[in-house]
DNA sequence: CTTATTTCAGGGCCACTGATATTA
DNA sequence: CTAATATCAGTGGCCCTGAAATAA
């Protein structure tokens, strides 16, 4: 087999393909595209599946926290309550103790959409690790936990 | 230990904290934010340290195999270089055998600053898999590199 | 008066689709 | 004539900063 044969393939990225955060990168890039991809009949919900389980297992918290859990700034929360409402998947409902803050959240509509798209999710997962024993699976997840854990 | 002493830690993300598509994004955003931020004397480069990296190994290749190697379309990849052109980085130079296509290259900067960058990601790397061994970050190059061969 | 929550305006960046000119 | 390469115009999406309004 010379090297001719290859052609080809894809080029390889050198140096930092031993790099963490590059192989990170790239499969986060793979698996989010397919994943939005494959539930595009979902509207924007697959790319807020994130939020939403968090506020299906935290429900009725304030948006500020909200976007702590998800890494982002509160006012760039905002727009994407403003979609999912819209959408009909979550509802703000002013706080009776503290009449600043909204409590978020999900409507019976956003129940049911989240359940779906954990199924899905799992489904995805499944696909992505083919191949891999139960035991590397679970070796990921606490391997990428530390990764998280590294950088908070 | 009460629970409500832990009423100021972040809100956990419920059902898919099970799941690597969900944990692989989380760990990816916070690296690249991170890195990005403390390396905002390079310029754009950081960003594109995977793109650099893959002409350094492949010097000369048109415009359309980088894009791919990258996950990229052809056409996102032209404002990309433009940018990494007019910061002195890289050039197109015209091909020989075929003058529909650009061949590009690392100018003597580029070499410099990609040879620079790949040391501070093995840093940056280094800082994300602290209290890891040798043989965990190993496991983690090898099973990132099974989910992206499966995405792929 | 100081702090916290949400919202808004404005800006920058990103990647895509689909069309075009050029060349193989 | 068909296919491939690079480019461009247009679109939509993402998240930020900094300021405003309201309330604790």
């Amino acid at each position: 087999m010379l090297k001719e044969d290859k052609l080809d393939a894809y080029l390889d990225a050198g140096a930092v393909e031993e790099s963490i955060g590059y192989k990170l990168r790239l499969a986060q890039i793979l698996a989010f595209r397919g994943f939005e991809l494959e539930l595009s009949g979902y509207g924007r919900a697959p790319r807020y599946l994130g939020l939403l389980s968090v506020i299906r297992s935290h429900p009725g918290q304030p948006q500020s926290r909200l976007a702590e859990a998800i890494a982002l700034k509160r006012s760039s929360l905002v727009p994407i309550l403003d979609l999912l409402t819209k959408e009909g998947l979550v509802e703000r409902k002013p706080s009776e103790q503290d009449r600043r803050t909204n409590c978020i959240w999900l409507t019976r509509k956003g129940e049911q959409t989240v359940e779906k798209l954990i199924e899905e999710a799992e489904r995805y997962d499944a696909n992505m690790t083919r191949g891999m024993s139960d035991e590397e699976v679970k070796t990921t997840l606490k391997l990428l936990q530390k990764l998280i854990d590294n950088l908070s």
